[in-house]
DNA sequence: AGGCATGTTACAGG
DNA sequence: ACCTGTAACATGCC
């Protein structure tokens, strides 16, 4: 689930389901996920009240009593589910438990009263969690490389134009980059550019104003209607009761190879190229 | 069988 | 020092 809406969506399910419980218990069931999970994890978490749920980048912070965090990074197929076992019966939970719980790859379950489980499940094991001190929570190695938020008022043309001036990025890659805006990944980028008409090649030192424009505006509108639709159901990201987002459905380019552009008359189709390694969409006709 | 996948990061070469 | 492409991580799905 991992691109900003995604967590996102994640973020705001998680803070009215789980707000001011305790971990009562951590089950590990992998030591190891990206990183070896610290022995201190158990020790650390148990017993404590969760206090608030909050999102930077990509990342997801459980912030405890204790004032310690747990930090979560999702990677590329990392996901939570909230498992109410009293109400098995329900819509939610019934989805849940027959097309989730007894699939492979859970690694931890936390216990957080006598009905309610967070489960830590991930495919790949791209992502991780760590817990880390809140007082330290900024110079933290993961969380002092990040870029502004790109809905918040410091991702704004200003910023954009300064910080291009010193880049030979190409755009694509520049905006996959964390350290000059968090949270965006290969779908919303792929998106943003097309949005923008602006070629994913062309290098962000040319960006003319109006495209550092367009590029601002159109971050936070696809990132905002994402975020109300739920997040893109790809694969298989479910938010945490097991229900899909649907932006997907939005789509305009991504993994729509071959198809034809859905701006109004245009009659190109949507090529496939590969940016580093990563499968870039766009239209030749739009995006010169 | 082989290629591909929402992410990050190390490495080699330019 | 910065850029790019490649590979690696682990697993499942066309």
């Amino acid at each position: 689930m991992p691109e900003l809406p995604e967590v996102e969506v994640v973020r705001r399910s998680l803070s009215n389901l789980i707000l001011g419980l305790k971990i009562k218990k951590v089950t590990i069931f992998s030591k190891k996920l990206r990183f070896k999970l610290s022995k201190n994890l158990k020790k650390n978490v148990e017993n404590q009240k969760i206090i608030s749920i909050s999102r930077r980048g990509k990342f997801l912070l459980i912030k405890l009593q204790n004032r310690k965090v747990i930090l979560i990074h999702f990677g590329m197929t990392g996901k939570i589910f909230i498992k109410d076992k009293k109400k098995r019966s329900t819509l939610v939970t019934s989805f849940y438990y027959n097309k989730i719980f007894k699939k492979k790859h859970n690694h931890l379950i936390f216990n957080l009263n006598n009905s309610l489980d967070l489960i830590y499940n991930d495919v790949r094991k791209f992502g991780f969690i760590k817990v880390v001190e809140l007082k330290n929570i900024d110079l933290n190695q993961h969380m002092s490389q990040l870029g502004p938020e790109p809905l918040s008022d410091s991702f704004n043309s200003y910023y954009l134009k300064s910080v291009i001036q010193k880049s030979h990025l190409n755009v694509k890659n520049f905006l996959m980059s964390q350290k000059y805006v968090s949270g965006l990944g290969n779908i919303y980028v792929n998106e943003i550019l097309f949005l923008s008409l602006i070629n994913p090649r062309k290098q962000v030192s040319k960006l003319t104003s109006g495209e550092v424009e367009k590029i601002i505006l159109n971050t936070k509108k696809i990132l905002k209607l994402s975020i109300q639709l739920g997040g893109s159901s790809i694969s298989d990201f479910n938010g945490v009761s097991g229900r899909s987002g649907s932006f997907q459905q939005k789509f305009m380019v991504y993994d729509r190879e071959d198809n034809n552009c859905r701006k109004k008359n245009c009659k190109g189709t949507i090529k496939k190229i590969y940016i580093s390694n990563r499968s870039t969409f766009f239209c030749k006709n739009c995006q010169k």
